[in-house]
DNA sequence: AATAGGCCCAACCGCTCTAGT
DNA sequence: TACTAGAGCGGTTGGGCCTAT
């Protein structure tokens, strides 16, 4: 086996950015005749170039049935969920959207979708959440100071509006505001509302300070809107809590039409997939105990430490109890009041 | 206005797979 | 079976453009 480079050996073959001439001659000469072989195609259509790149030029951006422009959400969305089930197969994935090649779709996950993805606290590349210590650090102050769990005696204390105003920057304020617009109007029934483990990991990134924190914002409250939009699918507390399970279900409207083979669903190392089994996050970690009076405390975890991967899950677990959503939910509401 | 740094994306590289002989 | 040619794929690169300073 072994051949050279498809252009090796061919000295003075033009390389780099294609004229208008050349697109002209190889668009000219592939409507006329096909491109048939395209080794012998360059020299047949007048070209001095290798036959890889003509073939390259002509199927990423020459070919008529190409579709320019921005991608539209709906097309977003579909990548993000392919993406998920079938990992970095670019051209199995461009087969699900008419006109886009797998080079354009590669380009747009490396550029936006796969950043978008990080911004929003979930891997890119397992599709599950971000477990990173610098997004989860800012927890413990976050909750503390809004009175949800942690500090003295805070989980069940009532909200205090004006010491929270004094701890939390009118911009953190903001968002929370939207997070939670967007958490409790996305068709949450008691007791196991649509907080998914993504929204949860947005709202430990604007605890962490926002772009300050290396997150950002916008990209949250994008996250928040979207969520919002999409009717997340409600979490019961045999599911588990994971971003892989959000982002599915954020597209479930895809799916009934992916037409997917089983060769193409089973065929990936990569990603996990929602075919996958997901496996519990957190199984047998021992340091988070619930403290059995509604909220959930961390104790084996020094208040000096930044508050880790497996504790936050753990919290994420407890949470997803019944109970332990709606009593979140409830203390967080008044966030969307009028008073605000 | 100049410039440095970051971003984007078309194009390239190197590898694997498949078909033909 | 061994070998080669051709095609396809995923990862990477580099140059142009944009933005911040």
């Amino acid at each position: 086996m072994g051949r050279l480079p498809c252009c090796d050996g061919e000295a003075g073959v033009k390389k780099g950015p294609w004229t208008p001439e050349e697109d002209k001659l190889l668009v000219g000469y592939i409507q006329e005749k096909g491109h048939g072989s395209w080794r012998r195609l360059p020299k047949l259509a007048g070209l001095n170039r290798c036959g890889k790149s003509c073939r390259l030029r002509w199927t990423n951006y020459l070919r008529p049935d190409i579709k320019r422009g921005l991608f539209t959400d709906d097309e977003e969305k579909l990548i993000v969920h392919l993406h998920s089930l079938l990992g970095n197969k670019w051209s199995s994935i461009a087969t699900k959207l008419p006109g886009r090649t797998d080079n354009e779709i590669k380009n747009y996950w490396n550029t936006h979708l796969r950043k978008k993805l990080l911004g929003m606290g979930i891997d890119p590349v397992t599709h599950r959440p971000r477990t990173d210590l610098s997004l989860l650090a800012g927890l413990p102050g976050l909750l503390a100071a809004a009175g949800i769990f942690g500090g003295s005696g805070a989980a069940t204390a009532a909200w205090d509006m004006n010491a929270l105003k004094l701890q939390v920057d009118a911009a953190k304020f903001q968002l929370l505001q939207g997070l939670v617009r967007a958490l409790t109007t996305a068709a949450a029934p008691a007791p196991a509302p649509a907080l998914g483990m993504d929204n949860l990991m947005a709202l430990l990134a604007v605890s962490n300070g926002g772009h300050h924190g290396g997150v950002d914002q916008n990209m949250l409250l994008q996250q928040c809107q979207w969520n919002d939009m999409n009717n997340l699918p409600v979490l019961t507390s045999s599911a588990p809590t994971s971003g892989m399970h959000n982002i599915s279900g954020m597209f479930d409207g895809f799916s009934a039409g992916d037409g997917l083979s089983s060769t193409e669903l089973g065929d990936h190392g990569g990603a996990s997939g929602s075919n996958v089994t997901v496996d519990r996050m957190v199984a047998s970690d021992q340091e988070c105990n619930n403290n059995g009076g509604g909220g959930v405390s961390c104790e084996q975890t020094p208040a000096s430490s930044p508050f880790g991967g497996l504790e936050s899950l753990n919290l994420m677990d407890e949470l997803n109890t019944d109970g332990g959503w709606k009593d979140l939910l409830e203390q967080m509401s008044w966030l969307n009041s009028s008073e605000l």
